[in-house]
DNA sequence: TATGAATGAGTATTCATTCAT
DNA sequence: TATGAATGAATACTCATTCAT
């Protein structure tokens, strides 16, 4: 018994992956992925009814797995502002080892995708954003965070880690995973202005 | 007096400009940027020796243009968090208006496209994120900023922008760009957290 | 029982012939050679990765077919100069019956031809030479032949076939294959001049 | 006054014979052509109606000077054999010092060009296989020569020159032009076979 | 369930030719 | 007479998708 049923998909579903963040969604060809895989084209088709569905299920299934971490991570219950550290330190984490879908994320929403699809990936996207939302509501509702419009507030939280963390793929070397945390956080808890807390 | 020579090259970019961003660089047809232009498919080799080429020149020639009306409307002597908010306000006003090229500069520096091209582009942005540095440099020199890491600042300062400029493109009436203005504004200076300066 | 696998490749191989000899290498259009051989275009590709390809695969396999039959035929234990006319007689009826590989031998070895393909097809015309001068070889060392430089000789010997040749296929009715070899057979054996045997 | 409108004219053909032998006629660019000859692609057009026409001029022009120098070379009154001998050598020594016009002639009567201007061409080419025939006819009548077809005959002589010329050029350091000169004489005036008049 | 040979619509690119100047 | 910017017809090649096995 070589391979489960299970086994071969997630071996699609990865190689789908690795292709898909290598070279783009168009420039990623069914063949690659196939053989990336270790099946015949065929099997692809037989499995996903089409490149763009299986590009679908490539980056729902990563999102997915990136969100469930975060949860499981995250029932918790520090005072907020360590919560929210903790809610970057993570997604800064599991963004930077799930590259491939990173990369993905990042950049592929663009045009050029089956509306449909297109629509299921944003749907993700969203969700992802929402769980974010939440968590800045609750931090509003406790009095932790200033009462900005919540959603902005997300999608700008969302952009300033993708931002960091897209550099930081391309430059590895330049900063640790630690710097880009301490660095939105810092950003997130107090802005960029010098603290005039310290009574300047 | 039918067109300049001038003339003629600005429609073919600004032409390309439209297709690019609509259609994003794989889905965009040469015949259609033709076409856009009012000029034939030979014109297009004739002036840009490939796809690409067209492509870099396009973007190039959008973010200049923006780099230049930044710096033409910043040539001020705030006082520096005015100087800040200027500064997000007219790169969001210009995102905003430029949107066939924002849409380009955040969707389709992925890949597939001639490293070579690629290379051109990136770094045009990153003289763009140098420029942001910059201020921030500025900012913390006078002690208004506090010592973060000023190139992972740029980078943040221009993710949020990002985010919440394409959000504001997908969803154009939920917010206004004012409010746009005012989430990054208050992001970089205080943060997100209740300003505990009143001392809650 | 529609086609074996084989047959479609010969099948294939046999259009390219027919094409290439009637238009040449640059005018074939790989549209033609696809209707021709009955299968789509795509099936050529996924069977030659190029027009180059192709045309090499095309004049190699003519080239081998030739080359074969001639020494099926020619093991035999003539005299030596009725053995030379044996070979000639055969080269030019295979020349002859075979004549889109030889209008493509000998018209299109030019210009234009990825260098890679050049080489292979040269790499077999080689072979046809050294085959050629081989039997010239054996002649020499049996003392039936002047002891030329069996190279050039073996140059000689098929530029005047493939000029009679070629002369033939473009005016079938002034001479018949027989007056090709006696004319051949003759300048070899005894050259143009008058023989001075005779006692003149 | 720089250049005479003659000179200019000869500029163009000089310039198309190098072009045309390096790349072959379909390779060929009309816009490498009128660069090399330092006009502009237009003039190339005001002067010659097309490339065949350009192509057929340049081939016309050049074998016209090959035969011209020959007929110069040749009015002599040698005995046949030594002006058999004189022929060929002149022959190879214009063959290979107009090598450009050599390669165009050898290679490129092929496929793909403008009927009209083929059959130009072709009409050039008989004109000089018409010459060699009207030389090896006189060698015939005057009882040097054995009565074989004299248009094959003639087919057959350029032919080896053409075969052992080309070879030359792809390989100028195996053999001499003298040693070319001598193989065809040798061939021509009593063929391969070792003269059996020395009796043995 | 899995395969991979076959398909053919889709497109970037080339280049001889034209013509207003 | 000479130019060179503009043209657009022509074509090799790609690759997602299908389907007989």
């Amino acid at each position: 018994m070589p391979k489960t049923n299970a086994e071969k998909q997630e071996n699609i579903i990865k190689a789908a992956g690795i292709v898909f963040s290598q070279k783009g969604f168009h420039q990623a060809r069914m063949d690659e992925i196939a053989e990336a895989a270790g099946v015949a084209k065929g099997t692809l088709y037989y499995n996903y009814s089409s490149k763009s569905k299986l590009f679908a299920a490539t980056v729902t299934c990563g999102l997915n797995r990136i969100m469930a971490a975060i949860e499981a991570e995250l029932a918790s219950d520090l005072p907020f502002l360590d919560h929210l550290r903790a809610i970057v330190a993570t997604i800064i984490r599991l963004y930077i080892s799930n590259k491939e879908v990173t990369r993905i994320y990042a950049n592929e929403m663009s045009s050029g995708i089956e509306d449909e699809v297109r629509s299921e990936i944003k749907a993700v996207r969203e969700q992802f954003t929402a769980f974010v939302e939440a968590q800045l509501q609750t931090g509003q509702e406790k009095g932790y965070l200033a009462p900005l419009p919540s959603h902005l507030s997300a999608v700008a939280v969302i952009g300033i880690i993708d931002a960091l963390c897209s550099h930081h793929l391309e430059h590895p070397d330049l900063h640790s995973p630690d710097e880009l945390t301490d660095t939105v956080f810092t950003i997130l808890s107090s802005g960029l202005a010098r603290n005039r807390q310290a009574g300047e």
